[in-house]
DNA sequence: GCTCGTCTTGGTCAAATGACCAAATATCAC
DNA sequence: GTGATATTTGGTCATTTGACCAAGACGAGC
């Protein structure tokens, strides 16, 4: 029998292994792919506290040895779920507010999401690996990374609504208006996982009655030079 | 031995017994409450899904026999410990509201539970339980019921702050205020457990300082009569 | 100080779990 | 084809888990 020490080398050798992903097959990427898939299903339906290696193989209809194989632990393949994940929210966020239209439809666009399907399958995923950081330093470091990078965007989404409502940045000092869309986002998202609605639809149109007055008032722009 | 079925019958009296608390004894009653604290505790410190009856045993100190003597099962522990908390919770939060000071004085107060220490401590224990709200819909609609409370003192206390700063309810139509607050309020809380500061202090200055705009503004009010 | 019902203790049990592995099988370079 | 390498399968293993229980300790009322 190898010794705790030799099989702990072993071990670290085949996580250096996998970490290189020298060759992976097209095969094995869609096998990982598929157990990435399950994760978030099972994320979904049952909580990440309820994910175990063999629902999650049964989840994806494949062997459950191939988990640790693949990832060599559940908290890796949680790791690579929400990076998977993430990189998408992103990437998403990105091309919606890059998109060339007024800011009140990018608005209006970015509120459609929230709606009963999404946030209880799609966000529901977001918010269970969130809770996971909780208790989790590696899983918390990455949720932080991505809020960055999501505020960086939103930041300059509305660096240049302010432009085109010519709103006073002594009065809405931007970074400040960013925190309080990330608050506002994050508190629909869980108050709507935790089934409450109380004046959800009261606040959404507020908030669209005081951007369609900025509309209105709104300076004419030359057209495109 | 005794057969599924009668074995279910026993358990569905003890739950009976327990639910109707009859002559519960001091000592008894002391030994829950150390279970109910020690649960707090491993939430605080290992998130919901870590906590065993056996961990929670040694956490309080009492033998983990006493865990399914005392409460049939983890599930009503745990339901006992959101009630308990929330209990409290929405207590503390009527006193505050109720006291008798400018509205700035409480909304200062209330901010000041958004330190570091709080938030990963007491709070989050509220978020643990939120977390596993999610996917046990028992646990929900105690949330539920709990956000319903929160939001009547809340409501309560914009209602007389408007009066107090003569805010025109059509521009600030009260629903979509106390909405916006509990979003506000829960996005501050889920950020902060992420390990995410970016822009709160900008934010909270920035309401602060509309604040102040409004207390200078105040109408001058008549001596109590 | 005895009796009877309640509480407490220290187990037990079957099921489930993460981790791991040997053997069988598939794939590929030559 | 053949040998080498990588993947897949179907287990096993030591632990841990929630649930449950028998037996003894305890204490209130007599």
């Amino acid at each position: 029998m190898r010794s705790a020490s030799q099989r702990l080398e072993d071990r670290t050798i085949k996580a250096q292994q996998l970490r290189r992903r020298v060759g992976i097959t097209p095969a094995r990427e869609e096998a990982e792919q598929a157990f990435l898939d399950a994760a978030e299903r099972l994320l979904v339906s049952v909580g990440y506290a309820g994910i175990t290696t063999r629902k999650l193989a049964e989840e994806a209809g494949l062997n459950h040895g191939l988990v640790h194989y693949y990832f060599g632990s559940m908290q890796e393949l949680l790791l690579q779920v929400l990076e998977r994940y993430t990189d998408r929210l992103i990437s998403r966020q990105r091309e919606m507010y890059a998109a060339d239209m007024p800011f009140i439809e990018k608005w209006r666009t970015a509120m459609s999401y929230l709606d009963e399907d999404n946030v209880s399958g799609y966000a529901k995923i977001w918010y269970e690996l969130q809770a996971l950081g909780w208790n989790d330093p590696d899983i918390r470091k990455r949720v932080a990374k991505v809020d960055q990078a999501w505020a960086s965007v939103v930041t300059e989404a509305f660096d240049r609504a302010m432009t085109e409502y010519d709103l006073d940045r002594d009065q809405f000092p931007l970074n400040a208006v960013v925190a309080l869309v990330a608050t506002f986002n994050v508190g629909m998202h869980l108050r709507m996982l935790s089934g409450i609605r109380t004046g959800h639809r009261e606040l959404l149109d507020w908030i669209d009655r005081w951007l369609q007055e900025l509309e209105r008032r709104k300076p004419k722009r030359k057209a495109a030079s």
